[in-house]
DNA sequence: TTGAAAGCGCTAACAG
DNA sequence: CTGTTAGCGCTTTCAA
């Protein structure tokens, strides 16, 4: 900068002022031109390391999750926030702590100490945490977390309506018996307080149902994975029963459930229709292509920037982003008894 | 830091020696002690900023990609640049230009006026680049991209070498006629120099099968997605073909493939081998679960920040990173004819 | 409207 | 073995 205070012929002070577009400090037209023009024949780019150290501020974001690349919390989280932050003209350090709390504490540590304007902690799958000690006292959000007590926004999917919208779509679609769900309350690696999707995708089901003079005949506790439906679905099917609609917890399940109706010589939609939650690469591609309640993962990463970016002192209130319905083809009218 | 001296009884510069374990200014072991205290007792953590300023050094790195999200080429190498930064004291920038190339210049600005040490520039697909001019002269490796000409290692996968292991599966499994390849040499949104992968995946095959005694009854040239996948090998039953081993360039062509024999009523491997590329999530669940070359992401993301961590200046090497053969179910002896 | 000067938190010559 | 001093590249009071 130095160099193009020299080469416009004016001090330091001024070429700051003109290069950062201030207007509190009035510089002549003239004088502005000229530092504009050393500036771009210099090829000069500010360093913001330095500037840094003066305003307190890097215009950089830390990330730390438990796990990015699992599914099905995954890259589009990150590119959700990467853009909001790219919009905004700050950067991410995105980092992973595997789960291992010492690993976190030591990953916070290398944020701050690089002078991170604000913290997003993320988790892969909704749940409550207890934040490291060394975020207490800094600007965070928590992303797909909840943390009473911790002074903190939070933005997670709205599990809670997605599970009444799902039972909408069945509704709609004339379902008001032989519907059973998999998945169930539990399911994904014990997290202590229990499942929050789970329940919430649930509660809102079972919600609906009752309200529409419908109800589930029967739900099947089991993990959320492909060889949990395939078995449980299979089993269900030994056992003599014969539903006409499967709410599966995830679009994991319903791959499961599609292999164990197809080996059972049941069709999509036309014996059983199926809906999901999720809505990961698999359920575009299964056969027929998978109706399913979207996880917004682009939107929330974005939601988490967008707060944290805002002016002004974060409220610790919960932020719920909806989870939209998405139509495809495994919803069908119920079959003939 | 100054808080430290001052309470430790000692300058400044001190503190910094001791507080660096720096052996060239040799500090008494009495001091280095109380510095060490100090820091302790009042928390201290230095600002990476500041010292970076002077130092040039940010112990940081910057990662540019056209697109981290999409298969193939996803999280896991990701993780694994995450965890060679992690272990290395490194923080890692992410950030992704969506294959806009004022984006990405804009991207490399912003990490190049935050001062990073050196940049990983990504592709999705292995494919040849030509990196944005604000890189040149930069410290950077090529993630999974080749470019002749610029000065940098490429690190990519040994697609070569991928396609002569999974011909040697299928010869030791016995397969030496009626073998088809689905995807073939093109596919992939149209790269101008050719799709790397597909070709040398292909090259490395043919070799081998040559080599056994064996060939291709045919070569079916497609996109590498689930519904050609689908599409063509249905088309192949259709036309009367009856392939004994189906090589599919990617896990999606598989997961076609899949479906289309298994509505023609042909099972896998029991009528129908099939080996395949990539080994995504879906590898594992499909049903028989699918044996495929995987693409060694994390082993990629993982050299890539190995090499450019490491002292000295970079070459302009190829390094290529082995595809290890994942042995699961699809693979059976040839049905008789 | 502009410039001199101090200083952000740290490191590194250079002297003692 | 340790302290003084300068300065990394920028911003920002304060005075002119």
């Amino acid at each position: 900068m130095a160099d193009v205070a020299r080469m416009a012929g004016v001090s330091p002070t001024t070429a700051s002022f003109a290069l950062s577009g201030r207007t509190d400090m009035r510089i002549s037209d003239a004088s502005r031109a000229r530092v504009l023009e050393a500036a771009k024949e210099l090829g000069y780019r500010p360093n913001v390391t330095a500037r840094s150290l003066r305003t307190k501020s890097t215009q950089t974001i830390g990330f730390v999750s438990d796990m990015i690349t699992t599914t099905p919390f995954a890259g589009d989280v990150i590119r959700g926030a990467l853009e909001a932050a790219y919009e905004r003209d700050h950067l991410l350090f995105i980092t992973e702590a595997g789960g291992d709390r010492a690993a976190e504490a030591s990953l916070v540590h290398a944020l701050l100490d690089r002078q991170v304007d604000a913290v997003i902690y993320a988790a892969m799958f909704t749940r409550y945490i207890t934040p490291p000690k060394e975020l207490y006292g800094q600007r965070v959000v928590l992303l797909n977390c909840l943390a009473p007590g911790f002074d903190a926004p939070s933005v997670v999917p709205d599990e809670l309506q997605a599970g009444r919208d799902a039972a909408r779509a069945l509704l709609a679609a004339g379902h008001t018996k032989g519907i059973w769900a998999i998945g169930g309350h539990l399911a994904v690696p014990a997290s202590p307080e229990g499942n929050i999707a789970g329940n919430e995708r649930m509660r809102g089901m079972e919600e609906v149902l009752r309200a529409g003079g419908a109800r589930l005949d029967g739900v099947i506790e089991c993990d959320w994975n492909t060889q949990d439906g395939y078995r449980e679905v299979s089993a269900l099917l030994a056992a003599g029963h014969r539903p006409r609609a499967l709410v599966c917890l995830t679009d994991r399940l319903s791959m499961g459930a599609y292999q164990a109706l197809g080996e059972a010589g049941l069709s999509v939609p036309g014996d059983v229709s199926v809906i999901s939650f999720d809505d990961q690469d698999i359920a575009a591609v299964l056969r027929p292509a998978l109706t399913t309640m979207q996880l917004p993962h682009a939107r929330l990463g974005r939601l988490a920037v967008e707060l944290i970016l805002r002016q002004g002192p974060l409220e610790a209130a919960v932020h719920r982003v909806a989870m939209p319905l998405q139509e495809r083809d495994s919803i069908g009218t119920p079959a003939a008894e």
